[in-house]
DNA sequence: CTGTTAGCGCCTTCAA
DNA sequence: TTGAAGGCGCTAACAG
């Protein structure tokens, strides 16, 4: 493996000047530099990023922690992350939960502890006081993404507003029965957003003096089937259904729209579904949804921190992130009757 | 920082001892090895792992290059790596590319080249002669997942033997008008895959005296939306529709079915559709499809290399991963019309 | 079973 | 503008 003294021996000069040249440090001049680098690409070297690391005390790689990758809003995000490094010539070192709480610890104490990163994107997750604390000692900066962790600044859209938008779209085409699917946290997963919509879906019927009946607040785990689930438990009921449903993410929406079809329920004649998030899947679905860009979030995350790293002011509260309402297809008046 | 040395100091015994009492090595005494773990534990020392690397020539982490991150395929094979490294004590380094082909060279050239990594996992892309030679100058050990890469092992499931059955499963239902939805590659991703599995759909056609109308045969780029419109376009064709469609994935399955519901075409009594993934939406959407594990066969790829890195023999060609069918709502014998 | 001693490959003063 | 030299924190080989 070629080194920094085979590039200087092969062309006279010293380490030193090979390693200000290549990092386009002052003190070199023009001449040497294109000499360094082109032997440097000729003989395909590029420093070690351990040795490097282990001299000026900066290992040029993030991680980001994540209850688990295979999730919309995770992946996405991720993707955000690394364009951002990438540009920025950083690594990114990934942790991931895998959707257990298992070798939580593990994680914590050893992996992340190993200073082979020098800043930590958390995304979503609910953290014990120990680990906050281990977190917090940690000392490099830090930020969360999508989802509030108490004593640490995030970045996300407003949820609250976010989902008032939505209800108070579904309240301006006329709807006063109006159901909700909420989030739900497993292995202690985005607690915080479910609930902040939950509690914008409340405060919008109060608002409007709408009724807000228990059996119309269903659980979806994020998930489209376990929302087709609970939806379909809810349109079997004998009850009256609501003529919309508010649902806490596009997934959980997708349930909702697949258990109405099932039973032949019509949207949006019969029924109105709105999401938050804009997945994939909810243009060709026609959902009605609240965008965000997870990926837009993850990247504004990433630099801020490249930003700290470079000496830049620490930013204390990150702005809300946009959201923004796209109408398509499931959403309409409710019907006359 | 704590280091090695804080540890050894308060114990009074050597940084030697530290290391092997903490790696677990033999020729430590039982009592000094609990006392140094408790001490280690007490002050919350970990070792550097640029530091590690330096003296040892192990980096500990593994990189994982992918096309882009946001896609069912590759998130879930993402999550099987991480899960099979973090129990192994590694991390895992993510490289993206994007989605987009920019960037290629910076992060064939610069980063994966930082010596940050002890192996490396490819993840279906298409790689240039160049880079190919690049990868394998790396000298560290790699693997492909998901998609045959010309020089390189892969671990993946077989896709001829995937869509021959998803194709036999269509034919003993007595289908004999059958369409496909072919994947695509943008940005060089994929390709080998969409073909294998086009050939295996001709070459079923052929083998049971089918006929094979190019208007059947379309292109879906893996994606939802782009199936769905392609389907929408064949199903608004004057002529005589297929009765079944096997989609390269289930993604595009998923826009053969939006597309046949707006147009009230009922599945499965007028048209069969049938998919390869199990996707997460395959079973609340009722898609038959041939199921494969994307993360089991990114933790068997890395436990590979993880093997190979302990001194484990070369696996030349490793086993197919299995594929199971699926049957579920989404299929049935065509119309007796 | 334990300690001593060299580096691993680079960056960063300090001197020239 | 350049070079020399020390050291970042750890592991591995060798003594004891």
């Amino acid at each position: 493996m070629t080194g920094i003294d085979d590039v200087a021996r092969a062309l006279g000069v010293s380490t030193a000047t090979v390693s200000r040249a290549l990092r386009g440090l002052p003190g070199v001049s023009v001449a040497t530099r294109g000499k360094v680098l082109a032997k440097a690409e000729e003989l395909g070297y590029v420093a070690s990023s351990s040795a490097a690391h282990l001299a000026s005390g900066r290992t040029m790689a993030m991680g980001v922690l994540l209850p688990l990758i295979d999730r919309w809003y995770f992946s996405s995000a991720l993707e955000g992350v690394d364009r951002a490094l990438r540009a920025a010539g950083y690594d990114m070192v990934v942790f991931s939960l895998g959707g257990t709480g298992l070798n939580r610890d593990r994680v914590f104490h050893r992996s992340m502890l190993r200073k082979r990163i020098d800043a930590l994107l958390v995304m979503c997750m609910e953290l014990t006081p120990e680990e906050l604390a281990a977190l917090q000692q940690l000392d490099y900066p830090n930020v969360t993404i999508g989802g509030y962790v108490d004593g640490l600044r995030n970045v996300s859209i407003d949820d609250g507003g976010a989902a008032t938008d939505a209800m108070e779209y579904l309240i301006s085409l006329g709807h006063t029965r109006i159901g909700h699917v909420r989030g739900g946290g497993e292995y202690g997963i985005e607690f915080a957003v479910p609930k902040q919509r939950e509690e914008a879906y409340r405060a919008a019927l109060e608002r409007h003096g709408l009724e807000a009946r228990p059996q119309w607040l269903i659980t979806g785990k994020f998930r489209v089937l376990e929302s087709k689930l609970a939806a379909a438990r809810l349109f079997d009921q004998p009850e009256e259904r609501p003529t919309a449903v508010f649902a806490s993410s596009d997934e959980m929406a997708f349930g909702v729209l697949l258990a109405a079809q099932e039973r032949g329920i019509r949207v949006p004649e019969e029924l109105s579904v709105i999401g938050i998030d804009d997945h994939e899947f909810a243009e060709p679905m026609g959902l009605t949804t609240l965008r965000q860009s997870p990926e837009s979030q993850g990247s504004y995350a990433a630099e801020l921190l490249l930003g700290e790293l470079r000496g830049a002011p620490r930013l204390d509260t990150p702005p809300y992130q946009p959201h923004e309402l796209i109408i398509r297809r499931s959403t309409a008046p409710p019907p006359s009757s």
